[in-house]
DNA sequence: ATTGTTTTCTGAAACGTTTCCGGTAACGTT
DNA sequence: AACGTTACCGGAAACGTTTCAGAAAACAAT
């Protein structure tokens, strides 16, 4: 059916054209929803379009937009189980908004916003979402990026990222440490081992042990820097392995403690795992809780305790605005959103001697 | 240092050109690496394009190329953490050769195919890898799709996939279906239920269900169909919420068994976190086998008893060879991988009444 | 009929590369 | 000195699309 007459190796806008007996222009308007055109015309081209399978090319498209039609979602730390999550709701709705995205992993080594720049180069974007990233003494690397960007799960309340010069959407780390640690305390336990983040680290890690300590100094529980143990670099950073290897430390050393706060599900994980190679049991010899609230937090055995984050919420928020940012239609936001304290079976009350 | 006469906004290859005195079709050459150029002017537009931080618009690159330096790797099935290992070793392996990578997951109900010939319409692919997909039927298809492909952990003994049609990597999942009932057979259970796959699977879950049967009827032992569970569409397939249903049916249901033989693991830890739910114990009161080997199966509390899938080698040898037939340096191929039963906590001998 | 206005469309110029084809320079050989 | 050969290089034509400036058509108002 149709006019079966070309034979070309793929087919072009140029032979959508034809086939309608327009301009190529017009062929462009109708696909992209211009408004210089008739409904009539519109149909036909459509009609054509379906008729042949027709799908535009995207290196020709982006090369000649002026505005890519593509927003790149730059994660800090490969497989972190939480940013799985965001990262397909994001690009959900980045899809359903007729974008493509394009996703880039970085090392804690590498600077999140240096990768922005690049794919700036190679891609031309439309905006960055940067997920999970720190961006203390960054600002100047951020205004290099031309382009609209949002910050999520980014440390809140770190020094340089304040009041409303940027978008962010994240947690209040310091809060949600506080919070935990408070439970913990309340749960009986006094010295409470702590998985935090990376030495130098400066945004979330610093921000939840900033949290704990507060905890400790109100329940007037002197902190024990002993107990606070720094992820290794050469590992996954809040990976099972690292939180593994650290309450392996934790149990070879001299210090006591009862207690194990880890600043990610996945550590926990690996620290119930330590404990029980150790032929120790959670929670009965020790408690472990975890941040993040991770679907395999629900599955592990014992369910873990721990600081559930509303993930989905904060990558669908993100990309909305994002998208408003773009059109223009709002301005940048902060917004914290809170967690909620999922107590499981990894924590429990202190035994008593 | 340098001649700062540049203020263009974005750095083209012009530029690069005219700041080294020489024409665009040099530079070009150079970049490329391709032969006619000399050492030295080489060496100049190496030294200009690292000062002036120039970065190749790709788009501009993949519209004009003859060939598209970008592979596109297609998954069924989306976080599967076994693949997430594969696509990231795929992905330094691409790089490694300074093609770029676009990855796309499909859903259950999706054509993996269909999805590659629509990318390799938009993008001008150089091959694409096809993870974990079923290829029944497929035949035609494929053959529209012009470009190299690799099928990987893609059911070996298919129907259709046969001989050296094309580039297989998987592992013989009739074998390990097989490997795993017969060990678990060992341990004395009779009942062993199957969580399987789609109930019109025809790969995967396919073979390794004609090895469970395989094993049962060596032993002299019925197959009883009650005891083979399919997933649900409406659930990520493979997944451990999906591995809970289907155990918590099994619990509930009248039919006995001591044993639960899921083809992932995930699917496994779902059924574990079922029948700890319904108050009971693995391996106390039911053996679990999973199939994969995931990081997670380390951690997991019992560890997983699990056929282990050579997965790193698997993307390995699946994205090296693409590139070989892409070189025209070889013909297609089909390796079959041997997986490795670990025998951990999650299984143990049945126990006597 | 003329003019103005709006709607719909078109041709051509970009976008930044790669690739083709041919040209010049350099060198060796007679 | 003339020629052939090789090694480098440059100009310009693509690639398939969007965008821009303005043309044509359609309609309305005088």
């Amino acid at each position: 059916m149709g006019i079966e007459t070309l034979n070309t190796e793929e087919i072009t806008i140029k032979d959508i054209a034809k086939v309608c007996g327009v301009g190529v222009s017009t062929v462009s308007r109708a696909i992209n929803n211009h408004p210089d055109i008739s409904p009539k015309t519109k149909q036909k081209i459509a009609d054509a379009i379906e008729e042949y399978g027709y799908i535009p090319n995207n290196s020709a498209r982006n090369l000649r937009r002026i505005d890519g039609k593509c927003i790149a979602v730059v994660v800090k730390g490969v497989s972190n189980p939480l940013f799985a999550d965001a990262v397909q709701i994001m690009e959900e709705e980045i899809k359903k908004r007729k974008y493509s995205m394009v996703i880039r992993y970085v090392n804690f080594d590498e600077q999140e916003v240096d990768v922005a720049i690049e794919l700036a180069k190679e891609k031309k974007l439309a905006g960055v979402v940067f997920l999970g990233g720190y961006f203390v003494r960054e600002k100047k690397k951020l205004q290099k990026l031309r382009i609209p960007f949002v910050l999520s799960t980014a440390g809140a309340n770190v020094d340089n990222i304040s009041a409303e010069e940027y978008s962010v959407f994240c947690v209040d780390d310091e809060k949600e440490g506080y919070r935990m640690t408070d439970y913990l305390i309340r749960l009986g336990h006094k010295k409470i081992a702590v998985l935090s983040g990376m030495p130098d680290d400066a945004s979330i890690g610093k921000l939840r042990l900033k949290g704990y300590k507060r905890a400790l100094k109100e329940h007037g529980i002197a902190v024990d820097e002993d107990l606070i143990l720094h992820m290794k670099r050469d590992i996954r950073f809040y990976s099972m392995e690292n939180g593994y290897q650290m309450t392996q430390e934790l149990l070879t050393g001299r210090k006591e403690f009862t207690c194990i706060f880890a600043f990610s599900d996945a550590m926990a994980i690996g620290a119930c795992r330590a404990i029980a190679d150790a032929g120790k049991k959670v929670p009965d010899d020790y408690s472990v809780a975890g941040f993040d609230g991770i679907e395999m937090g629900d599955y592990y055995n014992p369910q873990l305790t721990t600081i559930k984050q509303p993930i989905h919420e904060i990558a669908m928020e993100s990309v909305t605005m994002l998208f408003e940012i773009l059109d223009k239609k709002s301005e940048n936001v902060r917004r914290i959103f809170s967690c909620e304290l999922l107590e499981r079976e990894s924590t429990r009350h202190r035994k008593v001697l």
